[in-house]
RNA sequence: GCGCGGUUAGCUCAGUUGGUAGAGCAACCCGUUUACACCGGGAAGGUCGUAGGUUCGAGUCCUACACCGCGCACCA
C-alpha cells in the first residue's frame, strides 16, 4: 500500500504532481485520445481577461466547463476545450490608466504606440499569471489550441470580418448620439454603461412667453429650439415655425417654435426646448425638421465657447452657477427637488455620461439580430435555464445599432481611412494622396463576438470541420445580451451556423451573506486562499452542489470545509479498502452474495441516475447524490458490513470484490467533479478494467 | 414604468410530469468499536412570503399582492 494513505489526503503535494502527469499525457488534446472517437465534443472557454488576479466566478466557470468536458472524455467523445485570453480591450485599458495615475502619469499626452506596448507588456505578465491559476483548478483543456485575442490571426480576421461587413451594407460611418466618458474620453456601447435613478433638481425657467422645465441647464445657451404638442390647446396661438424673440442665459434670441407629437403634453408644462448634440431624443427631431446642432459640452466635459462667461468651466461647477445667473435675470422660476430622473453612468468609473453627436463605426444590427431570432425559432439555440432565451429574444428584438469604435489604444485597430467625405475599409491605404488612417480600435465584443470561429480556425482550418459548431457555451448570465447574441450573430453571418446548441448561464457567485463581491466593500474572497486551505477539489464541490444554473451563490467557507472532509472521507475508505483487499484479487465477474448483489445493483442504478441528469446538465445534483452514496452508503453501511464478513470469514470475497468495484465506479464518477484526488486514488487502487495501467482521466464513464 | 428571478429547517440551498416536505452546514444528546474525531450513533428542527382560485389532493398549476435581488427604459 502507498505510503501517503497514511498520512491524511495532502491537497497541496498532490495537485500540482497530478496536474503535470496530465499535462504530459497530452490527452487534454483530443488528437492524442485513444480508441475511435468520431464524435466531437467542444467547449470554448471564455477567455479570462489577461489583467489580474482570477477570482471566485472564473474557478465556478472552470469546474463547470472541467467537469462537462471531462464527462464526454470519459464517454468516448473527442472532447476539446479550448482557453484562450482576452486583452480586454477598455477593460484592461482602465486598469492600466488606473496603474498609471498611481504613478502620476496619463496616457493623455502619451505616444499611443509607446502606450500601446507598455499595455502590452503588462497584458502579457498578466496572462501568464492567469494561465497558471487555471492550471490550478484543474482545468483539462487543451492548452496546445490556447488563442490569444490579439494574435495576428485573430487581428487580421477581425479586420476582414470588419471589411466584409462594411461591402455587405452592415458596418457604416455615421453621426449619431453616442455615450461619452469624459474620463475615458471614448465613446462606449450600452452596454458599457449603467443606468442609476437619482433624485435631482429639476428647474422651471421662463423662456420667453412659455415655462420650460430642465435638470440640466448647462446644456441651453443654444436652445433655440422650442417644442410643443400640435394638440396642446394651451399654445394653440404659437404656430409651426413661428419665431420669437426671448430673454436667455446670455441675452436675447431668436427661438423657434416647432409642433411635435413627441411631447408629452401631461409632463411639466408640455413645453421643452432642445439640445440636440446632447440628446437623442432631441437629435432625432433636429434630423425630423432638419434643425442646427451645436456642441456645447467638449469632449474634456468642459463649456465650449457658445457658453460666453462659463466657457472652460466643468459641467458640475457650472450648473449652479447658470442657475444662480438665471435667477439673477428673473428667469427662474421654481425648483422641484424631488425629481427622480435615470442618469447614465460609465460602467467602469461611474462618470456621468454625455450624449454627444460624434462620427463612429456602426454595426446595422437589424438584419442581423433577425438572423439570431430565426435560429432560435428554428430551435438551433437553447438556453439552460430556458428563462435567459426570453432575455436574448428581447434584446435581439430591440436592438440599437452598435456602435463599435473607442478612442483608446488597446485594442485592434480599425482598419478605415479617410478622406474628406470620403471613408473606405481596407487594411491597405487605399490609392491616392491624403488618406487619413482611423486610429480608432474596435469595441472588444467586436472581436470576442468571433471568439468561437477564431479558436476553430475558421474558415479553413480543419478544427473548424471538427470542432464548428462547438457544443456548449458556459459563461455568466450577465454575457446574456454582451456576449452571446455577437457570437450567435458572427456564427450565423460569418460561419454560417450557430456557433453552439446550448447556452448554459451560472450565477454570480457572492460573499458568505450573498452579497455581491467587490473591492469597495471588500468583501472579495480570493479562491487561492480556500484551494490553500481546503484543496481545489473541495472548493470545485462546494462551488457546484447545490448550485443551480442561473442563481447566484452564497460561497461560505464551511461549506468548502465539509468537502475537505469529504476529500479526506475518500481517502480514508481507500486506505481501508486496501488495508482489506491486500490478498485479494479482483475477479473480472464477482460473484456476490444476496445482500452484495442487491448493493452491487443499487449502485448501478444510482450511475443510471446520474448519468441522465449529468446529459440534462444537472451537476448540482450528481454531485450532491455521489456525495451522498459514498459517505452514507459505501462507508457507512457497505465498509460496516464488509468488516464483520471479512472478521468472521463469511462471504469475505464477496464483501472484498463489492468494496474494490464500488470504490472503483465511484472514483471514476466523481472524477469530473473532483479530479484531483480521484486521479491520485486510482493510481493506487487495482482494478480489472483496462489491465495495463492508465490514467483515470481516460477510463469509461461506468454504464 | 416594463421585464426576469427569488421568498421552503437557525444558515446556504435542492425539491424532476401536482400524490404525507429533503440535503449540507450549524446547534443538541450519546459514543474513542481493526479506515477516518477532517469520525460514528441518535434525536430535534418547517401551517413551504400573504390572500384567493383550480383539483379528490398544491411547495409544485392559475390570479392578485407584499418584500428582496437583478436587468432594461430617449419623458425634457
Amino acid at each position: 500500500m502507498d505510503e501517503k494513505l497514511l498520512k491524511p489526503y495532502d491537497p497541496k503535494n498532490t495537485e500540482e504532481r497530478i496536474y503535470k502527469l496530465w499535462e504530459d499525457s497530452g490527452f487534454f488534446n483530443p488528437d492524442n485520445l485513444p480508441g475511435e472517437r468520431d464524435k466531437a465534443f467542444t467547449i470554448v472557454m471564455p477567455p479570462p481577461n489577461a489583467n489580474g488576479d482570477l477570482h471566485a466566478g472564473h474557478t465556478l466557470f472552470i469546474t463547470l466547463e472541467d467537469i462537462m468536458t471531462r464527462y464526454k472524455r470519459m464517454q468516448g467523445y473527442k472532447a476539446l476545450w479550448i482557453p484562450g485570453a482576452d486583452h480586454a480591450g477598455f477593460e484592461t485599458q482602465v486598469v492600466y490608466e488606473k496603474k498609471l495615475e498611481k504613478e502620476g502619469r496619463s496616457r493623455f499626452g502619451m505616444d499611443p504606440e509607446d502606450l500601446y506596448k507598455e499595455i502590452l507588456d503588462f497584458t502579457l505578465f498578466n496572462k501568464k499569471n492567469m494561465e497558471n491559476q487555471v492550471r490550478s483548478m484543474g482545468a483539462s483543456c487543451d492548452w496546445s489550441r490556447e488563442k490569444f485575442t490579439l494574435d495576428p490571426d485573430v487581428v487580421e480576421k477581425t479586420q476582414k470580418a470588419f471589411i466584409k461587413m462594411w461591402k455587405d451594407g452592415l458596418a457604416y460611418r455615421g453621426k449619431r448620439t453616442i455615450n461619452w466618458c469624459f474620463k475615458h474620453q471614448t465613446s462606449l456601447s450600452e452596454v458599457e454603461t449603467e443606468s442609476t435613478e437619482e433624485v435631482s433638481p429639476f428647474y422651471y425657467f421662463k423662456y420667453g412667453p412659455f415655462e420650460i422645465g430642465t435638470v440640466r441647464p448647462e446644456t441651453k445657451f443654444a436652445d433655440k429650439y422650442v417644442v410643443m404638442h400640435p394638440e396642446d390647446t394651451r399654445y394653440a396661438e404659437y404656430t409651426h415655425g413661428q419665431k420669437l424673440i426671448v430673454e436667455w442665459i446670455n441675452g436675447p434670441i431668436e427661438a423657434t417654435v416647432i409642433k411635435d407629437a413627441v411631447v408629452d403634453m401631461e409632463f411639466g408644462t408640455g413645453v421643452m426646448t432642445i439640445t440636440p448634440w446632447h440628446s437623442q431624443v432631441d437629435y432625432e427631431l433636429a434630423k425630423k425638421y432638419n434643425l442646427d446642432t451645436e456642441q456645447i459640452i467638449g469632449w474634456d466635459g468642459k463649456l465650449l465657447p457658445v457658453a460666453g462667461e462659463f466657457a472652460g468651466i466643468k459641467i458640475k461647477e457650472a450648473r449652479p452657477k447658470i442657475v444662480e445667473k438665471l435667477k439673477e435675470k428673473g428667469l427662474l422660476i421654481k425648483v422641484d427637488g424631488n425629481y427622480k430622473n435615470v442618469i447614465k453612468k460609465c460602467y467602469k468609473c461611474a462618470t456621468v455620461i454625455e450624449p454627444q453627436i460624434k462620427d463612429q463605426w456602426f454595426v446595422k444590427m437589424e438584419p442581423l439580430a433577425k438572423m439570431a431570432l430565426d435560429s432560435v425559432d428554428r430551435g438551433e439555440i437553447k438556453f439552460i435555464p430556458d428563462n435567459y432565451e426570453k432575455i436574448f429574444r428581447y434584446w435581439m428584438e430591440n436592438n440599437i445599432d452598435w456602435n463599435i469604435s473607442r478612442q483608446i489604444v488597446w485594442g485592434i485597430n480599425i482598419p478605415a481611412w479617410f478622406h474628406d467625405d470620403e471613408v473606405v475599409a481596407s487594411i491597405e491605404k487605399p490609392d491616392g494622396e491624403g488618406w487619413i488612417k482611423d486610429t480608432d480600435t474596435f469595441d472588444t465584443w467586436f472581436s470576442s463576438g468571433q471568439w468561437p470561429l477564431m479558436v476553430t480556425d475558421f474558415p479553413e482550418g480543419k478544427d473548424f470541420n471538427t470542432y464548428y459548431p462547438t457544443d456548449v457555451m458556459e459563461t455568466g448570465h450577465d454575457l446574456i445580451f454582451k456576449w452571446v447574441p455577437r457570437m450567435v450573430i458572427f456564427g450565423l453571418y460569418l460561419g454560417g451556423k450557430a456557433p453552439f446548441h446550448t447556452v448554459y448561464l451560472h450565477g454570480l457567485v457572492n460573499d458568505a451573506k450573498g452579497k455581491k463581491m467587490s473591492k469597495s466593500k471588500g468583501n472579495v474572497v480570493n479562491p487561492l486562499t480556500l484551494t490553500d486551505k481546503f484543496g481545489t477539489d473541495a472548493l470545485r464541490m462546494a462551488l457546484i452542489v447545490g448550485n443551480t444554473p442561473g442563481t447566484d451563490l452564497a460561497l461560505q467557507e464551511d461549506k468548502v470545509k465539509a468537502y475537505k472532509n469529504f476529500a479526506n472521507k475518500m481517502w480514508n475508505a481507500t486506505r481501508f479498502v486496501l488495508e482489506n483487499t491486500k490478498d485479494f484479487t479482483l475477479p473480472e465477474n464477482a460473484e456476490y452474495d444476496e445482500e452484495d448483489k442487491k448493493t452491487d445493483e443499487e449502485l448501478k442504478e444510482l450511475v443510471k441516475e446520474i448519468t441522465a441528469e449529468m446529459d440534462e446538465y444537472k451537476f448540482y445534483l450528481v454531485a450532491e447524490k455521489l456525495y451522498h452514496y459514498f459517505w452514507h452508503s459505501f462507508a457507512d453501511i457497505i465498509i460496516e458490513r464488509s468488516k464483520k464478513k471479512i472478521i468472521e470469514n463469511r462471504n469475505a470475497d464477496s464483501a472484498k470484490a463489492l468494496l474494490l468495484n464500488q470504490l472503483n465506479t465511484l472514483v471514476v464518477a466523481l472524477h469530473p467533479f473532483m479530479p484531483f484526488i480521484t486521479e491520485e486514488i486510482w493510481s493506487m487502487i487495482p482494478h480489472h478494467e483496462n489491465k495495463q495501467k492508465n490514467l483515470l482521466i481516460i477510463q469509461s464513464w461506468p454504464k
